[in-house]
DNA sequence: ATTACTACTAAACGAGTAC
DNA sequence: TGTACTCGTTTAGTAGTAA
């Protein structure tokens, strides 16, 4: 969902960079003694060179140093970080829902349905398509436990997500399906299934895969699991 | 400038906050335990914790402690460190022209001219009006000496600034002149003038201020003066 | 004036562990 | 499982100072 790579010691520069961008130094090459700079960071000014030059090392600012101070210009890779920064900051602030939902639930044995539905041709044809993966045969299934997954499950259902079009055979008919891109034990990328059938309620999840998740997350009945779910855009 | 009001700890506490609310903490109470956070963070189980500790002594989030996990919500507070982030940012990546660009130039006296422009009562009215402040019967000149400064006074100069409006007297006219707000020497709080007159070059700064720099200061000719000026919006 | 090195101090971190 | 404490270790930050 477009996370920032950043571990929380690149906050550090990525902070002296956005101090750097305040200043003009991402449209121009700016002047600015580490003193200076010290006082913007609050920080002392030996920190603040250090600063500058683990910058600089990471190449995401260009520096000459001159007597009067340093001419500092933020580079290409510096203004893509903060790029991406502000556009997450974006999404965050003004979408109406939450770029990812972290469920939790009980893993259960289902009535083996899934796998028939799932392979039926013109699903699947959408879910390679749309989701980017053939599924495995078969759905995960979790139970819901507490209130507060339930709750989140029904308002997830309200947000937007990948519609695969539902069609008729001789036989019957099979309904729309709504989708959500997964990671599934902070491992596994997968989709999340709505309203597939409808004989299970609100506090059970389906989930699918382009592999068997039981084998390759070694989970039985009964077992944890943990999705995060990631809602579009 | 509407700068942030953090320092550089107060900016691995906004990290937190902002993976807080990726995983959805602004809109709704999320549940997350504080090793799922960590491994969000790129940090121990240990350090998380402290981390939801530390937001919660702030206020910046209200949290809850559960056997599965915590209860975490970003509090009002927490949302507008957030959002002021996020439009610094914004104006930063989107705007043509930075926030401040500054300036630096030595100080000498001019003609004395200044006090009698500055005292005029149609501009001294508008910028009473405009800068918000009554301007100090006189100008501040700084020479800039150094290449960049010039070269950054000429760029500040294409950027939108407060209009001043000249007017006619009997005698002669009185052009327009463009203001920007300025902090000298990252203490008093003034304006530089654009334009007042024309017999200086594009090497010469012209300051006013509602109190007398020199002395509040302690300024006398010769001396290096920084200048922050306060680019609009 | 500057920058930025070395040596030291303060703060943040994480392993172990209690609850 | 969870959270979060203590405490030893690591890292970040500063003071002094050379260039």
């Amino acid at each position: 969902m477009g996370s920032l790579n950043t571990d929380s010691r690149e906050w550090k520069h990525l902070f002296t960079l956005y101090k750097l961008a305040e200043m003009g130094a991402r449209n121009r090459t700016i002047k600015v003694s580490t003193g200076y700079l010290a006082g913007k960071l609050g920080v002392s000014q030996q920190t603040a060179s250090r600063n500058l030059i683990e910058l600089e090392q990471k190449k995401w600012i260009k520096r000459t140093i001159t007597p009067e101070g340093c001419l500092v210009r933020i580079a290409d890779s510096g203004a893509a970080k903060l790029k991406k920064l502000h556009s997450n900051l974006r999404l965050i602030m003004e979408a109406a829902y939450p770029p990812s939902v972290t469920l939790e639930g009980i893993l259960f044995t289902g009535l083996g349905e899934g796998a028939y539905y799932v392979t039926r041709d013109k699903y699947r044809k959408q879910f390679i398509e749309k989701l980017g993966f053939d599924p495995y045969p078969g759905t995960l299934n979790l139970k819901l436990t507490s209130e507060y997954d339930a709750e989140a499950r029904s308002e997830l259902e309200t947000y937007p997500g990948i519609e695969v079009e539902g069609f008729d055979s001789e036989s019957r008919t099979f309904g729309n399906v709504k989708c959500y891109p997964a990671v599934i034990d902070n491992k596994m990328k997968g989709a999340v299934l709505f309203a597939l059938r409808s004989h299970y309620d609100s506090s059970v999840l389906e989930i699918i895969a382009p592999t068997h998740l039981r084998s390759k997350l070694k989970l039985t009945d009964g077992h944890k699991v943990k999705v995060e779910v990631l809602v579009l855009p």
